[in-house]
DNA sequence: TCTGGGGTCCTAGGACCC
DNA sequence: TCTGGGGTCCTAGGACCC
């Protein structure tokens, strides 16, 4: 999709048609996550400060993202492309790769597949999308970027050096800034300078295993499959603060608040977690993370913030000034399994509550029910949670 | 200019096991 | 008395992508 994010919000609200739109960049540390094509006129693009998009481009209009309204555009495409083949591959919420070998008796050439889609996208969608055709995967992602906006191109077997040669090594997908930037000393500027390198300067350079797979991709060699569903890895929820944080019973909320978070979206995904990992970030932007295993795979908001507090425990910050806290669940399983108890462990009655909570807030809204804790301040809780630190502290 | 939030994959070292 | 070779799992960090 085309500046997907932002072309959704035009649609919806055509009095945005013809302006420069970002959406995201709100509040003082905020980025934008999509522009429009009049604002990257302006030079805004995604993952810039919007601050910085502001200063550009003075008639920004900046619109705050709904992701609900995204991922359900992201799903009605999905059908369309569907229709041609069922071997689609979801990389994002806008994009995929669709694997149309077996489809081209009924619909037509690759290309001819390409412009069917895209005309039942606009026509049933009301939105622009664009189209790489190639042998690969890989080839066909960078063939979909030289596409926009709102075009085909297609790279066939024989072009594909032309295609890539000239290329910018920072084109490629998976060179990234650090990536390119490490060419650069090698004196390395294109796909063609990459590919013409003596043998064993990438692998000097990079390590045997990321240089093949350079190498590789420099010569638009890819045999991976499209394949059409992976389940998740890893979920988490991270928030940056407008400001940074420092008492402790503030990051202990907002620690709750994302425990919450993720153990409701393990709960609504049917998925357990083994794996809590927290993710500290400085205001100088130094960032760290600690991560324990549990004993056995939970759902519960309780046993995960309860991991995520020790885990910020065990850092012994002195007067942390805190930009950012994150807790990621990894090592997924399916269902809310058994509950394991060791001897002598009461069983958690925390699981009903937290299902309850699920069910309110699905049948009225996210914000229904809120953790006392996290609702409101509780400056007395919060220092018997202290004095019980001083205890475990001394206890250690 | 001052850096979001959701992810994936890779590397490397250490503990541990047979 | 000194120490193989194969493997898995865990933890921490980093590059990269949209």
């Amino acid at each position: 999709m085309d500046a997907f994010y932002a072309s959704v919000e035009v649609r919806e609200d055509p009095s945005l048609t013809g302006k420069p739109v970002a959406v995201g960049g709100g509040g003082p540390r905020g980025v934008v996550m999509a522009a429009s094509y009049e604002a990257r006129a302006f030079g805004v693009h995604s993952a810039m400060p919007g601050v910085r998009a502001r200063r550009l481009c003075p008639n920004l209009i900046f619109v705050p993202p709904n992701f609900t309204l995204y991922r359900a555009e992201s799903d009605l495409i999905l059908q369309i492309l569907f229709s041609f083949t069922p071997l689609v591959e979801q990389i994002s919420l806008d994009e995929a790769f669709l694997d149309v070998g077996g489809s081209t008796r009924l619909f037509g050439e690759p290309v001819a597949i390409a412009e069917k889609i895209r005309a039942r996208v606009r026509s049933e969608r009301s939105l622009v999308c664009s189209v790489g055709v190639a042998p690969n995967k890989f080839l066909a992602k960078l063939a979909s970027q030289h596409a926009k906006p709102d075009g085909v191109v297609h790279v066939p077997a024989e072009k594909i050096h032309e295609f890539l040669d000239p290329l910018p090594c920072g084109a490629l997908w998976g060179v990234g800034e650090q990536t390119e930037a490490a060419l650069d000393r090698l004196g390395v500027r294109t796909v063609g300078d990459i590919v013409a390198l003596p043998d064993g300067v990438l692998e000097r350079a990079f390590g045997p295993g990321p240089a093949a797979h350079l190498l590789a991709l420099a010569k638009g060699e890819d045999d991976r499959a499209v394949v059409p569903y992976e389940p998740a890895k890893q979920i988490s929820a991270e928030q940056t603060f407008e400001r940074d944080l420092d008492a402790l019973e503030h990051i202990r909320r907002e620690l709750l608040r994302l425990s919450d978070r993720v153990a409701q979206r393990l709960r609504g995904g049917g998925h357990s977690a083994r794996t809590v990992t927290i993710k500290v970030r400085f205001s100088d932007f130094k960032t760290l993370t600690r991560s324990r295993t549990l004993p056995a795979p939970t759902d519960g908001a309780a046993k995960i913030y309860a991991a995520a507090r020790d885990l910020y425990a065990s850092l012994r910050l002195h007067r942390p000034r805190i930009r950012l806290l994150g807790v990621a669940t990894s090592g997924l399983v399916a269902g809310s399994g058994p509950e394991q108890l060791r001897i002598g462990e009461r069983p958690d009655r925390w699981g009903a509550a937290d299902r309850a909570v699920d069910r309110l807030r699905e049948r009225y809204g996210g914000d229904t029910v809120e953790r006392a804790a996290v609702a409101q301040p509780r400056p007395r809780a919060a220092r018997r949670d202290e004095e019980q630190d001083e205890r475990e502290a001394r206890d250690e």
